[in-house]
DNA sequence: GTCGACCGGAAG
DNA sequence: CATCGCTTCCGGTCGAC
């Protein structure tokens, strides 16, 4: 089992580790040891224990109930490791406390910090729960209000500060409070449900290519839900009907996320910010903001879909988004109008009642395009039925339907493509005037390109597109997840790469932990965008917490393997932001996407499942005798190291592959590190403003359009030539760019990027190359630009880490690891004064 | 012609 | 004090092969 070969890591750690540290590592062995006697003995008499905390180490801290003893016994029959002791940072995973001092609270800022409930849930479920709901350091323990009904969620003396992002609850207390986040979770975990409840029905047919098409919503959702459950003993007289209210978090720059029709009759619009929206009232009339009420949002939209699904005509109901349905009846109900549109007011009344006053609109017609037109004519509080084909609708009706619209209110048709057709067409105001203008496709096709012309194009007529009728006969293939992401575009504010990194660790956690966890499916292409600030847009934008303009900046990777392993992803994400050229006070913005996703249980070798346990087979394979076919994720002496190895050697450090060659390495890897780490803990300051500033300046450059002129030219160029005439080739790309200047430095990375990974798997880098990389190191250094050599380490040190886990034992890759540390390191430190020395920037100004 | 990276747009 | 600017998918462009 898994067991000795721990406990054997741990024997190699101790024996290795020299000085004062020793005794620790030996009562924990002796600890350790006991642990897995107790389990053992534990399954000797027939006791159930299970494999569900595997990989997590546990610390107790303070009194709690259920008591250290207890916590000791669940935490170890269930695989996971109990520490006796923090001896060292990052060596827990999970702290369990009642209550934290002040202090306390700072020191374990970063950990997981959670109440003993957490565990007892994650066993009662058998499953690991999110910790964040038992988090203690989010805030101060939540006073029990008195009045339970209210949505105010401000108890007395729960002061939050600032928002953090250094935080490590930033992550889930922002999304708390995300009105867009919460539609893009609710309306993803609908379309699950319908996933989950029709995978085995019949799908509609197109043959029989026609339906009624119901298009059901609320009238300003959250405003209505804000307003009935508000709190009335601060707004008592408050009239739904005649005074304008909106839903928002803040007073100036805040969204109003939705407003009452009172509100809108003076021109109020969802998406405003509440100072343009006060503006905008005349002087003697008051806006009045409510808080959000996510709870009763919720609730509210239970019903709605309670009652659409209790309604036998309907063939399907099509989730929209939390408030908004599409509802499909046979076509023949349009015949029967009356009987229509009593069904309407029935469902309208009913949803009214059960949710205490939310009232819905409906649509009618025979197309999803035409449905959805005729419930804005519906709003508010309506009911509206559009027949296309009836004789009995006469023309002058039709003209004022179309009439009745503005462009953009033609879906599909938002602000971007209203202005193009505004440009094209400046005196169509409605879409009767579209309609009039524009008779053939091809004109709108050639503005609007060739899908939305059409679809443009089609919906005038009161038709559907093959894409957006996909809903309807598809609804399965549309509803299903194809990707998986998050965007971070609020409140980002980081001082340097150490923040970063760790935020990209929550980040990373989030997304593997519960969302791929959540659809059980494993990722092989990432995709980072980050947002930069605009060189000329100010410090601080005018929202509060805000992005404000910025430039933004893609890359994407495709691993190799599909994976589920935070580490993993977390390392190629670090590695992904070094190599776009943000530097980190200026960023504003973080998005990361999971694009090739493929479900867990369809990973061909369930234990290459995730990623690392692959490695561990082959990187244990020849130093002892291992019969087990489950290997450990992690091994007892070094738990996971995910958002606390802040050193990127450690983790392909554990995977050498004979002991004695082990043990030599560890010795000069462990001074390596120590070096390492004194020598970046020195400079990083100095190099970051360098770094910076430079990149300031290359964005200045970057700024005028005859330098992105050039750039174009300059990339055809390179594109003639491929990357191995550049390597094999006497024109090394190393030679011509010793004094350019640095947007090719970033172009430079790339490729020496892709040099060390190819090599890597083969025999290491051609001695020639080498040669010329060498050479081109040490003209940085001479040329007084050691932080560019810096970032080349980095971004090698952190392939090497990456890579370990597939190639960690070939011939380039200890080649490129000897490279790493006999050379480049050396010549970092070689020119450590120039750190310290204020450099001249010599970049050329060729333009 | 096809593929993939990247980008913009729309939706709630 | 401020404030919580998400997330998914489609379609277009451009460059590589």
């Amino acid at each position: 089992m898994s067991s000795t070969k721990n406990s054997k890591d741990n024997t190699t750690a101790a024996t290795t580790t020299p000085g004062r540290y020793s005794y620790f590592y030996n009562k924990k062995i002796k600890q350790a040891e006991q642990d897995i006697q107790f389990r053992k003995q534990y399954e000797t008499i027939g006791k159930q224990t299970s494999q569900l905390l595997k990989g997590l180490t546990i610390y107790v801290n303070g009194h709690t109930i259920p008591g250290r003893l207890q916590i000791h016994d669940m935490v170890v029959l269930n695989g996971g490791r109990f520490l006796h002791h923090l001896s060292s940072k990052g060596s827990a995973t999970h702290i369990i406390a009642s209550s934290l001092p002040p202090k306390k609270r700072i020191e374990f800022k970063n950990y997981k910090v959670i109440n003993p409930q957490w565990l007892v849930d994650c066993i009662k479920q058998q499953k690991i729960v999110p910790w964040q709901e038992y988090s203690i350091l989010k805030s101060n323990i939540e006073q029990p209000s008195i009045l339970k009904t209210s949505s105010v969620v401000t108890t007395p003396g729960n002061k939050t500060g600032p928002p953090d992002c250094n935080d490590p609850n930033f992550l889930v207390d922002y999304f708390k409070h995300s009105r867009l986040h919460h539609l893009s979770e609710w309306k993803a975990s609908l379309r699950q449900k319908f996933v989950e409840s029709y995978r085995d029905i019949q799908p509609l047919t197109h043959s029989d290519s026609s339906y009624t098409i119901l298009h059901i919503d609320f009238d300003c959702f959250f405003a209505t839900v804000a307003y009935l459950f508000r709190d009335k003993r601060k707004t008592p007289t408050l009239d739904f009907d005649k005074d304008p209210i909106a839903v928002c978090h803040g007073v100036k720059n805040s969204d109003i996320a939705s407003c009452n029709y009172a509100a809108r009759k003076f021109g109020l619009k969802n998406g405003m910010w509440v100072g343009t929206a006060e503006k905008m009232l005349p002087n003697d009339i008051k806006l009045t903001t409510l808080p959000y009420d996510f709870e009763h949002i919720e609730k509210g939209s239970k019903v709605f879909y309670s009652v659409l699904q209790g309604i036998e005509q309907f063939y399907c109901v099509l989730p929209v988004s939390i408030d908004e349905a599409i509802c499909v009846m046979a076509k023949d109900a349009m015949e029967n109008k009356q009987t229509l549109l009593q069904l309407c007011n029935a469902l309208r009344q009913r949803i009214k009642h059960e949710t205490s006053g939310c009232v819905v609109s409906v649509g009618v017609s025979d197309s999803l395009v035409l449905a959805r037109l005729a419930l804005r004519t519906a709003k508010p509080n309506g009911v509206f039925l559009f027949d296309n084909n009836s004789e009995s609708q006469d023309s002058t009706d039709v003209n004022q339907f179309w009439s009745s619209f503005k462009l953009d209110d033609l879906p599909g048709v938002g602000r971007s493509t209203l202005k193009k057709i505004r440009d094209k067409y400046p005196k169509v105001k409605t879409l009767h005037d579209l309609r009039q203008s524009c008779q053939n496709v091809a004109s709108l096709q050639s503005v609007l390109g060739n899908k939305l012309g059409e679809k443009v194009c089609l919906a005038l007529r009161g038709k559907d597109d093959d894409e957006s009728a996909r809903i309807i006969y598809d609804p399965i293939n549309v509803f299903q997840r194809k990707s998986i992401s998050i965007d971070i575009n609020w409140g980002i504010r980081f001082k340097d790469m150490v923040e970063i990194d760790r935020f990209l660790d929550v980040c990373s956690d989030y997304l593997v932990n519960q969302k791929l966890a959540e659809y059980n499916k494993l990722t092989s292409s990432i995709t980072l965008k980050l947002m930069q600030r605009c060189v000329d847009a100010p410090i601080d934008p005018p929202k509060y917490m805000g992005m404000g303009r910025c430039d933004p900046f893609t890359t994407s990777s495709r691993l190799g393997v599909p994976t589920n392993d935070d580490g993993i992803i977390a390392t190629e994400l670090k590695h992904m932001f070094r190599t776009l050229p943000v530097p980190p006070v200026e960023l504003r913005g973080v998005s990361i996407q999971f694009n090739r996703l493929v479900d867990a249980n369809d990973a061909v070798d369930p234990n290459a499942k995730v990623g690392l346990s692959l490695l561990f087979q082959s990187g244990h394979a020849s130093s002892t005798a291992i019969t087990t076919t489950t290997p450990p994720t992690r091994s007892i002496e070094s738990p996971h190291d995910r958002g606390e190895s802040t050193d990127p050697h450690r983790r392909y450090k554990r995977l050498k592959r004979s002991p004695v060659k082990e043990r030599q390495d560890q010795l000069e890897s462990n001074q390596r590190q120590a070096y390492q780490q004194q020598f970046f803990q020195e400079l990083p300051t100095q190099i970051r403003k360098d770094v910076q500033h430079e990149l300031e300046i290359t964005r200045k450059v970057k700024g005028s359009k005859l330098q992105r002129m050039k750039e174009k030219l300059q990339k055809r160029e390179n594109a003639i030539q491929n990357m191995n005439s550049h390597f094999m080739n006497n024109d090394s790309i190393f030679v011509p760019i010793k004094f350019q200047k640095e947007t090719n430095f970033e172009k430079i990375c790339s490729m020496v990027n892709d040099w060390v990974r190819e090599t890597i798997k083969e025999k290491g880098p051609h001695e020639r190359d080498l040669q010329f990389f060498k050479k081109y190191l040490n003209k940085l250094c001479d040329s007084d630009r050691v932080h560019l050599v810096l970032r080349l380490a980095d971004m090698v040190s952190v392939t090497l880490n990456l890579m370990s886990h597939k190639y960690g034992d070939r011939e380039g890759f200890l080649e490129w690891e000897m490279i790493l540390l006999k050379f480049i390191v050396p010549l970092m430190n070689r020119n450590r004064h120039t750190f310290q020395t204020e450099r001249k920037l010599d970049i050329e100004y060729d333009i």
